[in-house]
Order: C-alpha cells, then sequence, then structure tokens
DNA sequence: TGTTAGCACTCTAAGCCGTTGAGTGCTAAC
DNA sequence: GTTAGCACTCAACGGCTTAGAGTGCTAACA
C-alpha cells in the first residue's frame, strides 16, 4: 500500500476533523465530518481518506472502534499552515484592558498576563527580559512621618523603584533634597552595580546619614537583582481546570506545580525569537503538558531587547484567537514599554 | 435509652477519633482506637462508647459498616478546647518569611498571604481593613527622562502609591522640587476627597502645569478607591488540590471561583472581632466550602484598626498548628504595620 | 456494673460478566 | 472514484457476586 500524498480535499477532511475535535475534545467519527463538514461525500468516503491520513500519521485512532484524533503531526500541519498565512487579525478589545493603571513595569506585565488570561481563557504567560547595564538617573528622598524617608531610584530606563529608610528626625524636606540632589550628582550615569561599589566603600566615611547610603546600597542591589534575570509572570493558572484533559487532580496538580518553576517556564518562552512560536505537546519537552501546547509571540522593549507573551493550554486549542489575542497584547506591550 | 452526658474517657476517644480522621481522612473503626489510642481498652468497649457518642450527636456514620466521622458538634468542642487552653504556642519561623522586602503596605500584606500558605499548606487571607480619611503628608515629583516625572504621595499613615505622569520638557529637578514643595504646602494634612475637590477647581486656571494638577488628583482618586475599602489578599489558592476532600475537580473549580469572590471572602473574616474565630463546615455559610473551615486571627493595625488573617482548609486540619501560625504571622504583621 | 469475646449482619469496593452502541475496515456494486 | 452493506472490535455501562471492614447485640466474665 503506497501511502498516498496529500491533495486538497484530504487537507480539508483533515481541518475539519482538527477543527471538530478542537470543539469537542471527543474522537472524531466519519459520520460526523461527512454529516457536518463535507455533506456531498459518504461516511464511507471520509473513512477511505481518514484510513490514508492516519496512514500518513495525521490521524491517531484511541482504540480500532473509537473516532480519530489529530496527531502532533497534524496540529503541527495545521499550525504552520496559520503562521504562514496573511497577516494575522488583533483582538481589538485588548487595549481596553490596560486602560487604567499603567505604572510600572511590574503592573504593565501583569495587566498584560491577567489580560490574556481572561480572553483566552487559558494560561497566560509574560516574560520580562533582563536588563543589563541599568544606570541610574535619578536618586530622590521624600519625607516621611517619624524620621523615615521614600527613597527613590529612578534608571534611564524609567524603571522605578523604592524603599522606606530610617533618617535622623531632624532632617526635613529641603534637606533630604539637598541630599538627593548631592547623591543623584554623584550617582548620575553611573550603573546599579558601580553604585553598589561606591558606596560601600564610602559607608565607613563621615558625611551624610550612613543610613542612607548604605538604604541606596541595599535599593541598588535589589534593583540589580531583579533586573539582571529574565523574569516570568503568571496568569490565570486555574483555568486549566476548565478541560477534560486536566479533569484528573493528580494531573492539574503536576501542571500547577510547573507553573511554579520559573525556569522551566523561560525554557518555554525563550524560543526561536521568531514574532511567533508554537510549541505542540511532547516538543514542549515538560512531560506534565503532554497534552499541552505553548503558543508565544515575541514583542518589543525598548532597543533591541525582546520580550515574549505566551498562553499554555490543551494542545486541542483555538489557535488562530490564541494568536490574535498574543499579537494584540503583544503590540500593546510594545508600545507601552517602548516609550 | 438515655444519652448518657460525657465523662473524660468519652472526651479522650472523641479527641483520638477527630485526631486519627485528622490524619486520614479515612473514618476510623473501634479497632484502630483500641489499638492505636487507648491500648488498655478492647475494641467492644470503645463500640459501645463510640454508640453513645454517636447518639449525643458527635459522630456520624457515612454508612452502617463503616467508621465514625467527627460531626461538626465534635470539631465545635474540640476546637473549643483548643481555644479556651492556655496561651497559644507561636510558629517561630514565621517572622522569617518577612525578612527581606518589607517595603508598602501592600507588600507586607502579599507577604503575610505568603507565608500563612506555606506553612500551613492551606488556602490563606489576608484582610487589610479600610482607612477612611488618609492624609497627605507629602507629596514630590521625581525626575525622569524624556518629559516624565514621577508622582509619589505619602499619607501620614505612611501609605505610598506613586505615578508617572507627563510634565513641561523644561522643568528640570530644582522646578520639580520647587512644585513640590508648594503643592505640598498647600496640600498637607488635606484628606484624599479634599485634595481632588481642591485641584478639580483649579485645573482650569492658570499657574502650574495643569497635567500636574491632574495627575495628583488622579492619583489621589486612584488611593483613595484603594483604601476605602477593605481589601483582601488570598495566598496558595491551589492548595487545596492537595487534599483528597476536593479530589474531584468540579468541587475544587467551585472552591477556586469562590476565592475570586471578594465580598464573599470578607464575609469569612470580618467576624465576631474576637482574637481567634473558627468556622466550620456549614458554619461559613459558603456551600461551596461545605468541607472546609476558616480559621482566623486578628491583628492591629494602627490605632485601633483590626484587620485579619485566616486560613481555608479541610474541615478535618491541625487545628492547633494552625492557629499558632496565624497567631504568629498576625503578631508580625501588628509589629510591622503599628509601626 | 463495666468489660470483653463471639457472632450474625450490613454495606461498600472491587472484580466479573453480558449487552449496547459507536465506529471501523473491507468487499462488492454502481 | 464513490457508496451501501455487513461483519467485526472495543469501550462503556449495568447487574451480579464476592471479600472485607466494621458494626450491634448477646452472653459470659470479673
Amino acid at each position: 500500500m503506497d501511502a498516498e500524498h496529500m491533495d486538497a480535499r484530504k487537507e480539508r477532511i483533515l481541518k475539519a476533523i482538527i477543527d471538530d475535535y478542537i470543539l469537542t475534545a471527543m474522537p472524531v467519527g466519519s459520520r460526523t465530518i461527512s454529516r457536518k463538514y463535507e455533506t456531498t461525500l459518504s461516511s464511507a468516503t471520509i473513512r477511505n481518506e481518514m484510513s490514508d491520513l492516519a496512514e500518513l500519521g495525521y490521524l491517531a485512532q484511541p482504540h480500532v472502534s473509537a473516532g480519530r484524533v489529530p496527531s502532533v503531526k497534524a496540529y503541527r500541519l495545521y499550525v504552520d499552515a496559520l503562521l504562514s498565512g496573511e497577516e494575522l487579525p488583533m483582538d481589538e478589545n485588548a487595549r481596553a484592558y490596560f486602560a487604567e493603571r499603567v505604572r510600572q513595569m511590574e503592573d504593565v506585565i501583569t495587566t498584560a498576563a491577567q489580560a490574556i488570561s481572561e480572553i483566552t481563557r487559558y494560561t497566560a504567560l509574560v516574560m520580562m527580559p533582563k536588563q543589563l547595564e541599568l544606570r541610574v538617573a535619578t536618586l530622590q528622598l521624600v519625607p516621611m512621618p517619624k524620621g523615615s524617608a521614600l527613597l527613590v531610584i529612578v534608571t534611564d530606563t524609567g524603571a522605578i523603584r523604592d524603599t522606606v529608610i530610617k533618617v535622623s528626625e531632624n532632617l526635613d524636606g529641603d534637606a533630604l533634597y539637598a541630599i538627593s540632589r548631592m547623591m543623584t550628582e554623584r550617582l548620575r550615569g553611573r550603573t546599579l552595580q558601580e553604585v553598589q561599589e561606591m558606596l560601600r566603600g564610602y559607608s565607613h566615611q563621615a558625611g551624610a546619614d550612613g543610613r542612607v547610603l548604605e538604604g541606596i546600597a541595599d535599593l541598588a542591589a535589589q534593583m540589580e537583582k531583579q533586573s539582571a534575570t529574565d523574569t516570568v509572570t503568571v496568569g490565570g493558572s486555574h483555568n486549566i481546570l476548565n478541560y477534560p484533559e486536566y479533569s484528573d487532580v493528580e494531573k492539574a496538580r503536576a501542571f500547577l506545580a510547573v507553573l511554579e518553576e520559573k525556569d522551566r517556564l523561560m525554557d518555554l518562552l525563550s524560543g526561536s525569537g521568531a514574532a511567533f512560536t508554537v510549541l505542540i505537546g511532547p516538543e514542549t519537552g515538560v512531560p506534565e503538558m503532554a497534552d499541552c501546547s505553548v503558543v508565544t509571540a515575541g514583542y518589543r522593549v525598548g532597543a533591541g531587547h525582546r520580550g515574549a507573551v505566551g498562553v499554555i493550554g490543551p494542545t486541542r486549542m483555538p489557535y488562530g484567537k490564541v494568536l490574535s489575542a498574543l499579537n494584540a497584547v503583544g503590540s500593546v506591550l510594545s508600545e507601552l514599554l517602548s516609550e
């Protein structure tokens, strides 16, 4: 039996099977296709075609008297067709999620994760790439009640971080501003790394309040630590429970446990660097997600740097819709973070 | 048949049954008690006692040939004994969780939720009470690259909120500080409500950059909105999957759905106002949590105000351990937030 | 009077059919 | 190349049986 090659009809039938399976999560029989999709053909004809498709490796049978289920190879074909198609449509209401609170990078990232998970009803991943060589732009002390002050550091990229430190009770707003000015003058343009080195040296000297110097060094260290490594945020983690693939609590637990391991998630997101990536089932390399696919889209953040947004859901997911959602959120992110 | 009254031995047996059930989640038989807990008594004797306890309403039988399961009344007795006992021990390593990042109130709350869920392996709730009448203490603009500035508002209670706003490109650090000083002078001591009213009035006038005024008003509005209502944070929500009570995905989903409804959670936390509260099963009034108990502990936050920390877990939970964990985290919170 | 051994009884959980129905593969006719 | 028809397979389901856990009761004992 020569395995026949794909022709247009086979492709149509395969697509119909995938579409139906995505909808129902149940093996698809020849009658279903004959009645719902290819009404001009009888179920027997569909059976012959399905048999060929099975031989070509596009369909699998859970058991002999069940319908057919798309294989990884089938999804691959399906997705590749999608990706090579014309421009992806853009889910338009994505922007609405960002209407209000655009504050810091972290907020934007969290909002994005929430937006994606709500739009798609799957688990969302958002990756923020590391930012090396952050340089101090401004440093300021804001007076607070009771001998405290809020230390704010702003970097050249616009990242903001603050912390509360103790200062002498007799420093008023003007005094704190004077210190801020002086420190900004000295530290502007330095990398976080340099700031720490400089201040650790100073701190034994006299001069300004030692606690201020220490506070600055600590905050710089913290900022560096947080920004020197890619971070990934998860949204809608328990959406997975909505899908019959994970109606077994054990499987669901294993899945959720993987979501806690940020480095494994990183591997999923830091794909080829292409605009879109789709990893299907075993391609993810994560056994606990054998029934899942990971769809990712890149977004620009400033010069050259790239982040990624993604979705984890059952292999049978409406890839088209997911891709447009990611496309939309990715664009909004590029826009917000490239300013 | 007169229902006998409780005596010391009945109480011991009941406690043994509860302890065993907490451990195993399986109906407890008379043999188990006779061998593991009351080794001097035969199973027949235990059976007689258990029969009495059942008649008194402390034990239930899933079916006639199964062991006994503690009733709500039994848990109540067990817990009340616990609560009226001597001082609760304090889980000592709770403080370790707060070692590093003590920044804003929100951070503390989130950390607390995480700490509780990790210590107990249950779902944690942390309630932060509303703060009416917040008054502005300081207001400051920190220069940022490219015609932006970071607007920071600090209240008399030490709450901090910031937002990025656009300002004229030609305002340097000193100019921004001058504006900050002026605005602080005018707004210090005003409630957030008043600030908004004043600024909405101004904004049509000339004077300072209109966008600054608008930014301040917006931020004040946001702060007020956030602080005017009790908020509740959830940690470790999917810990529930660890327990056989929720090995059914449907039940687990319903449970997780309730966790999203903050107002229902509020009802659980805003209990009697006692130091500790335990709601057992149906006492929670949440049908989706019929197999759960809610344990809460209050903590002080500033003058008079009270927040609450809590745990949601299966009715058969080690109440003693949970109470000490909550006690410990509550104390740390009181300490951190009363400063 | 309280404790215990013994025994009959009950009821779930687990395994074992037989049946049903969906869906296939193959063949023969169009 | 398409289709009707038919034999065949296999999971899912319900009914049945069995094994085992645990009870309640009774009678004997200290």
